[in-house]
DNA sequence: GACACAAAACCGACTGGACGGTATGATTAA
DNA sequence: TTAATCATACCGTCCAGTCGGTTTTGTGTC
């Protein structure tokens, strides 16, 4: 018997517990290693309890990828908002929010896991997919960018995933040192 | 009874098969749904067989890792040794090894397999990341590079990534144009 | 060439554990 | 009371790895 069964019931709390155990293990241990009896232990449910927030582990994953595209999603919108520069706007905002693990510390772990679950999911591969380009869409970069724009891009999604894996075990200093230079770099498409 | 048992015996083709066998199912499906009776069957042989040539699924996975890695270290050193433009050289190199079909064909997407969903295991971490620097180290670059280096490269790794994901769904002529870019842009560090 | 014999190559049925999912009961909040 | 929220036990399936066997190949010997 766990004794948060006898606490006071509050199924938000549980779910987000959830949510948040799936994306930590699948950080360190990898999607392959997830496990829904893992998942449950850690948030301090049953499996039960898992089940009946989120009735397959399918499901499981699904949500947790719609939780991380919003977030993602809300970095992007705010960044643009604030930022009174129209030239690279919408791409400064996306190099902004994807290293921007402090504002948001809850979300941060939940970027990484979205990327390696995503990958051979038929229906999270189309989630990402409609949502990048209703992201381009909104913000009206729907028409072609620049080359050296499509380049900044890519390089923030190959500094980002060296962080997930950490391969090259770039350091912290050099870390802000690309990406302070990514930044200066929209300024000048 | 397997017709290729009463065959001539060819433990290097049937050994190669294997690891191309396995290379295309993770492709296609991913490494959690690779299954060692899936790869037997593919690739023609019995499990028994497989196990004879790797004798768990972890020495298969390492084994492959190695091919590939080979493959990479051989583009690079090849690119090196046939650019007689010494700046931005190895940056150059290390872009078009990316870009350059490996051996197994489905491999192209394979790269991404270990570094993102295997980044979890240990001992083929060990292997990439050892790997890569023994690359910086044999071409001397082991010394900092410049911002703008770093971000032709992670700009060539996100742009491999898209290519594994698929998300953005980069059209070849904009891949094409993206990698002349990139290249362009080495000779001018 | 013929034979013997060890080693390599390969087969396929089987096992034991892990894991996703189900069924049902218990507890709490409304 | 009723529905929502969890716990616990259990089942069926999948799968990595084992094991005893069969076939082929290489090597020496005559």
């Amino acid at each position: 018997m766990n004794v948060n069964y006898r606490k006071k019931k509050q199924p938000e709390v549980v779910r987000a517990a959830l949510l948040e155990a799936t994306a930590e293990m699948i950080v360190e241990k990898g999607l392959n290693a997830l496990t829904l009896d893992a998942v449950a232990e850690r948030a301090g449910v049953s499996k039960g309890g898992l089940i009946h927030h989120f009735a397959s582990k399918q499901i499981l994953l699904e949500e947790l990828n719609r939780e991380i595209l919003g977030e993602y999603g809300k970095f992007i919108d705010d960044y643009i908002a604030a930022d009174p520069e129209p030239r690279g706007r919408f791409i400064r905002a996306y190099i902004r929010s994807f290293f921007t693990p402090l504002k948001y510390p809850a979300t941060s772990k939940l970027f990484k896991a979205f990327a390696l679950e995503m990958s051979h999911d038929e229906a999270i591969h189309k989630l990402c997919a409609d949502w990048y380009w209703a992201i381009l869409e909104k913000h009206g970069e729907q028409e072609h960018q620049p080359l050296k724009a499509q380049m900044l891009q890519f390089a923030a999604d190959g500094l980002w995933m060296e962080e997930c894996t950490g391969l090259i075990s770039v350091s912290p200093a050099e870390r802000e040192a690309i990406i302070d230079y990514l930044i200066q770099q929209t300024y000048e498409l």
